[in-house]
RNA sequence: CGGGAUGUGGCGCAGCUGGUAGCGCACCUGCAUGGGGUGCAGGGGGUCGCACGUUCAAAUCGUGUCAUCCCGACCA
């Protein structure tokens, strides 16, 4: 392809709506562009790259023994009211009307779909199992679409569902796409974790997350360095430790202190000049039971999903200030467990029982309280692990410490069982001529998202820088000096030859400066540049760049130099280079 | 949906104590140049997000609205 009648709008400056990195490289790349929020076109670039990250999930689905069919973007809404999840997806679902006024929607998953074509098309036992896999659109009307591909309403997904007789065969099943699952991202090159996760939305019995390390990730989890427990932070347990209590603090009774002005505990401490551990926090929630109270010690975060478990609510928010008022005597930031009003329920976290005397606030505008000791001046309604974990937790396992890390949920893999074909009655007959529900699995790739992380991970200052894989193109052809009849002829001829070759080459014949072209290939994500110019004329040896190491080679003949590139296109991520 | 910010040529921005719009890049023409966003000369392009209002006069002030982005509650 010549660069002179491709389509490459690359921008020089840094696209203000963007925040991340791989965003912003992403449309100055001339990868994307937006259309409204959360709602993307991909232009040629970003689509030939993209294509060539779908082909590589393709072929080890088909390793897996999975075949690839599409399902209807557009879905009627009576398929979702059969499964009862028309409710349950609420907004996020975009529903709309035909001509006929009939009611549909964009498909944000594809479970009703499948389960319908296979309860329809599948008689026997003898058909499975039987796994089959899409690539493409979803659209969920998300609250917040951002960070580009990362949160999209309208996104790109590859879905795959199996279909078994049996719990054993699920089991066989989902094993087979674990390992598909481990072979595309080992092959991409990331460095990814399966972590245990709730089921959501789709349900079932029991589902991992492929989660990558990422310093912009949305979730966090937790990771032991020593045994590698793992786990979703909202589900991490680790060791609880208890500090002395300070001696200043072992008093017969509670102690008021002044704290003028000192609302949150970092204020407190660095006022008392008392370390945070000593402190324990008292945070009002206002539920669906009515107020409750939790408490965790000064430097923890309350886990809110550990919280709603345990008070057995659904709703769960903080109260508004004038409600924590009302609750404590005390403007926010004085709260203490004692003679609290109208709270339904106080939690506290292991921590705060397991030791005697803390410092809390004393429901009282500019002052705290110490020696608060639970039992003698608060009663707990309930005791339990209501704490978030944190860096350098004691692993609950092995004594190992725990490292809080951000990571992005690339892929997830459920075990369905019989959720969906239980209530869309979809299933088969058996041996014995019995009918039985499908068992189901189902295994989700964000492609998009993938896609996107790949670039984060994969770029650098001077823009993207793909591996071979799944770069746009494989190399580039950069004549230096287009106008000069030597230099346009051995480009011309290196790049037919390549082309001949079956490469996937991208001709920079564009009549530019020298430094134009070769900041934008640098830009787009080549990661071979073959550097023609009146030197290579001069000097008659030919020059081939590497973008990842930002290494120079060359080349006395052209023989040579195209078996380098023929071996270099076969790495397939950079680890050799 | 709550809180915050921003909307001015294609992109990034200035102008915002009201007086009829400017800069850099990009673009077009010509000449030179051509090994890391090259130089010189000339040129085109904006009803200042939209609506209503205040005013002799609005990019500038007020109200409303829409869009985009950030922070929070959901998810691949």
């Amino acid at each position: 392809m010549r660069y002179s009648q491709f389509f490459i709008p690359s921008l020089k400056e840094d696209p203000k709506e963007a925040v991340l990195q791989s965003h912003k490289l992403m449309l100055r790349a001339g990868y994307i562009r937006q259309l409204s929020g959360g709602i993307y076109a991909y232009l040629p670039l970003g689509y030939k790259s993209l294509k060539k990250l779908e082909n590589l999930i393709r072929e080890e689905m088909n390793n897996a023994g999975a075949i690839e069919l599409s399902m209807p973007f557009v879905q009627p809404l009576d398929l979702w009211k059969q499964s009862g999840r028309d409710k349950d997806y609420g907004k996020e679902l975009l529903r709309f009307k035909d001509r006929q006024d009939r009611d549909f929607c964009l498909a944000p998953t594809y479970e009703e779909v499948i389960t319908d074509l296979a309860g329809k098309n599948i008689q026997s036992y003898k058909e499975l199992p039987l796994t089959l896999y899409q690539i493409h659109l979803k659209f969920r009307d998300e609250m917040r679409p951002r960070y580009g591909l990362m949160r999209a309403k309208e996104f790109i997904m590859k879905d795959a569902y199996s279909f078994d007789a049996d719990i054993e065969g699920l089991d066989e099943s989902y094993r087979k796409m674990k390992k598909a699952y481990t072979n595309i991202f080992k092959r991409l090159g990331f460095d990814f974790i399966f972590i245990k996760a709730d089921s959501g939305e789709i349900g079932g019995s029991y589902s991992e997350e492929l989660m990558v390390v990422s310093e912009y990730g949305e979730d966090k989890i937790a990771i032991c360095n020593n045994c590698g427990y793992s786990s979703s932070l909202e589900s991490a347990v680790s060791v609880g430790y208890f500090p002395e209590p300070l001696k200043a603090c072992r008093q017969p009774r509670m102690t008021k202190l002044a704290t003028p002005d000192k609302k949150t505990i970092t204020e407190v401490s660095e006022y008392l000049k008392i370390g945070s551990e000593s402190f324990a926090k008292t945070i009002i929630y206002e539920t669906e039971i009515g107020f409750i109270a939790a408490m965790v010690r000064g430097d923890r975060e309350i886990n809110e999903h550990k919280l709603k478990k345990i008070a057995e609510v659904k709703e769960l928010n903080l109260a508004k200030e004038q409600d924590v008022e009302e609750i404590t005597g005390a403007p926010c930031g004085f709260a203490g467990p004692f003679s609290l009003k109208n709270i339904k329920l106080i939690i506290i976290d292991e921590e705060i029982q397991a030791q005697e005397y803390w410092l809390t606030g004393a429901n009282e505008k500019d002052f705290h309280m110490a020696n608060v000791k639970p039992g003698r001046d608060f009663t707990a309604d309930i005791v339990a692990d209501i704490r978030t974990v944190k860096d350098g937790d004691i692993c609950i396992r092995c004594a190992g410490r725990l490292n809080v890390r951000n990571v992005i949920e690339l892929g997830h893999i459920f075990k369905l069982e019989e959720k969906y074909s239980s209530v869309m009655d979809a299933g088969f007959l058996d041996e014995n001529g019995k009918k039985k529900n499908f068992v189901m699995g189902c295994y989700g790739i964000g492609v998009g998202r993938t896609f996107q992380a790949l670039i984060e991970i994969f770029s650098d200052e001077n823009g993207i820088n793909l591996p071979v894989s799944i770069s746009p193109f494989t190399v580039s052809v950069i004549s230096l000096n287009p106008n000069d009849e030597n230099v346009k002829n051995i480009a011309d001829k290196i790049y037919e030859d390549l082309l001949d070759s079956g490469l996937d080459v991208l001709y920079d014949d564009r009549k530019l400066s020298a430094g134009v072209k070769l900041k934008d290939n640098d830009l787009i994500g080549i990661p071979l540049k073959i550097i023609v110019g009146n030197k290579t004329v001069k000097e008659n040896k030919y020059e081939l760049a590497i973008r990842k190491s930002g290494k120079k080679e060359f080349f006395d003949d052209l023989e040579s130099l195209y078996n380098r590139v023929k071996k270099l296109s076969l790495v397939e991520n950079f680890i050799d280079i």
